[in-house]
RNA sequence: UCCAGCGUAGCUCAGUGGUAGAGCGGUCGGCUGUUAACCGAUUGGUCGUAGGUUCGAAUCCUACCGCUGGAGCCA
């Protein structure tokens, strides 16, 4: 045939000249004589011969200011854009002749791809975070909640670059899943059946043994079973996905789609346990510190005054460590009044929590060794009988932002636990041959990947560093 | 699910029994290498919904809905 491609058909404003990003161009160490920036009008003002268009691609926090002189065919067009509009811009890349910025964009020419009218919500001035949250298809457009999310995909990254640089393999568990372990609060139950006309047994009941799996069925709420299997085989896993709760909780730090990193390691006892999760959190908020400084510094001049001083003081020094029952004994001699009893056995509450973090020590720490009759089944005994090798790690403002332990590797012992659970140990047959070929001490945490992103931005609500969040009577979008 | 608070213009909020308000935004005009520009004018309302009390309700009462904060569960 003739060799040649047919042109692409393009849109006005879409050019076969490559684009550059607004961040690029900011960067930029010399003027650029022919250059494309494309993204959305932030604002607009009007000079005598000209208008500046400040202009937001998303790849940055800042704006790319674009100078429209009077002189362009459709400048009257352009004077009437207003917030929100979406541009194709050609021109030169100039130094900046006012104060503010460095570098400007003169344009030859500027294609509207895309207007928007007075009722686009988003103004220049600022929003409440709460006004932003019903408009979450817009809010991404916006300084802070664009920071949020650079700063989430950034998370992600730095949370696969620690583990990948440990050795750690990356497992994918399954997000459906039969087993309702460790009764982890409530869950989604996934079926295809209709639940009016669907199969009865004999009592009435919906007869899940005729549904698409042939067995009740739920969304996922952790990991870490299937996590020790592959603990078991390649020694150092991680797993980093989506979780699900059912649970009807609603507070600024829970959602009922979250995503949870959990890592699980063969020949591991509490303290290497411990140990990984203070390196990876101290590595985290490094990464970002490094990686986002822009974001870091709006989110301390909005959101957080005390934001940066607290993330160097969490990097700079060790987390305190102490078991549970001595923290307990610290809660009572403290001479605090809380509204919850403090006793040995009963579970810290979120007061107490808040004091040994936030008080006392003023820096995470982390608690261990707990009763064993407040914690689930698979944790270790420990030698004194009472207590399991469980670790709570504890930040301020935040609360728990890890949960762990050893896991219980000795066949008898776990069996005897599931009995006073009341579980049904044919069903965890497969988790119980972990133990009965070649089994050995092993351990594992969850860390809440929202948890931890709300911590590294002191963005106080669960909400609003979800893309669209997903709680109790609300999933919208 | 429990406790508390809040729903008034596109946004943020004032108005607590007697004519529905302000700032910002939008629009129009002016000025201007501007920086959340500035100056002037103007636009804008089912006071969350439904009932009740009252001569009269944004305001008082009841129910419901929604949002926010706190608690429990947890990550």
């Amino acid at each position: 045939m003739g060799g040649q491609s047919p042109p692409l058909q393009l849109k006005p404003g879409m050019t076969q000249l490559s684009s550059t990003t607004v961040k690029d161009a900011l960067e930029s160490t010399a003027p650029i004589d022919a250059i494309q920036v494309q993204g959305w009008v932030r604002t607009r003002r009007d000079s005598k011969d000209f208008s500046f268009i400040e202009m937001n691609d998303g790849s940055c926090l800042r704006n790319l200011q674009i100078i429209a002189r009077n002189s362009l065919p459709n400048y009257a067009a352009l004077q009437r854009m207003t917030t929100g509009a979406s541009i194709s811009v050609r021109g030169t890349l100039v130094p900046s002749q006012g104060k503010g910025q460095t570098w400007e964009v003169v344009a030859d020419k500027i294609d509207i791809v895309g207007t928007a009218d007075d009722s686009y919500p988003l103004q220049k001035k600022g929003h409440t975070p709460e006004f932003l949250r019903e408009i979450a298809h817009l809010r991404p457009r916006s300084n802070l909640f664009g920071c949020v999310f650079r700063v989430r995909s950034r998370l992600a990254f730095a949370i696969h670059k620690f583990f990948q640089e440990r050795g750690f393999v990356y497992v994918h568990t399954p997000i459906i899943t039969g087993s309702d372990c460790e009764g982890a609060g409530e869950l989604f139950r996934v079926t295809t059946l209709d639940p009016k006309a669907g199969p009865r047994r004999l009592d009435g009941s919906i007869d899940y043994e005729q549904d698409f799996f042939a067995r009740c069925t739920y969304l996922t709420v952790s990991g870490q079973l299937e996590a020790e299997a592959f603990a078991c085989a390649l020694s150092k896993v991680y797993t980093f996905g989506p979780t699900f709760r059912a649970e009807n909780s609603n507070t600024s730090r829970h959602a009922s789609e979250f995503w949870m990193i959990e890592p699980e390691m063969a020949f591991c006892a509490l303290n290497g346990n411990m140990d990984l999760a203070e390196e990876l959190v101290k590595y985290l908020i490094v990464d970002v510190r490094e990686h986002c400084p822009d974001e870091m510094e709006l989110f301390a001049k909005f959101v957080d005054k005390e934001l940066l001083a607290r993330l160097d003081f969490v990097v700079d020094r060790p987390f305190q460590r102490i078991n549970y029952s001595d923290a307990v004994d610290l809660l009572k001699r403290s001479g605090a009044k809380f509204e919850f009893p403090i006793d040995y056995g009963l579970n810290l509450q979120s007061e107490h929590e808040r004091w040994l973090t936030e008080k006392h020590f003023q820096c995470p720490v982390t608690v261990f060794n707990f009763p064993k009759e407040i914690k689930p089944f698979y944790m270790r005994l420990n030698d004194d009988g009472k207590t399991v090798a469980a670790i709570d790690l504890l930040v301020p403002g935040i609360g728990e932002i890890v949960g762990g332990s050893q896991r219980e590797e000795r066949i008898d012992v776990l069996e005897e636990n599931m009995r006073r659970h009341k579980m049904d140990l044919a069903d965890y047959k497969w988790y119980l041959d972990l133990r009965r070929y070649g089994t050995v001490p092993h351990s594992g945490f969850g860390l809440g990947f929202e948890r931890m992103l709300m911590f590294i931005t002191g963005v106080p609500n669960i909400r609003d560093v979800i893309p669209f969040a997903r709680t109790p009577g609300s999933a919208e979008f």
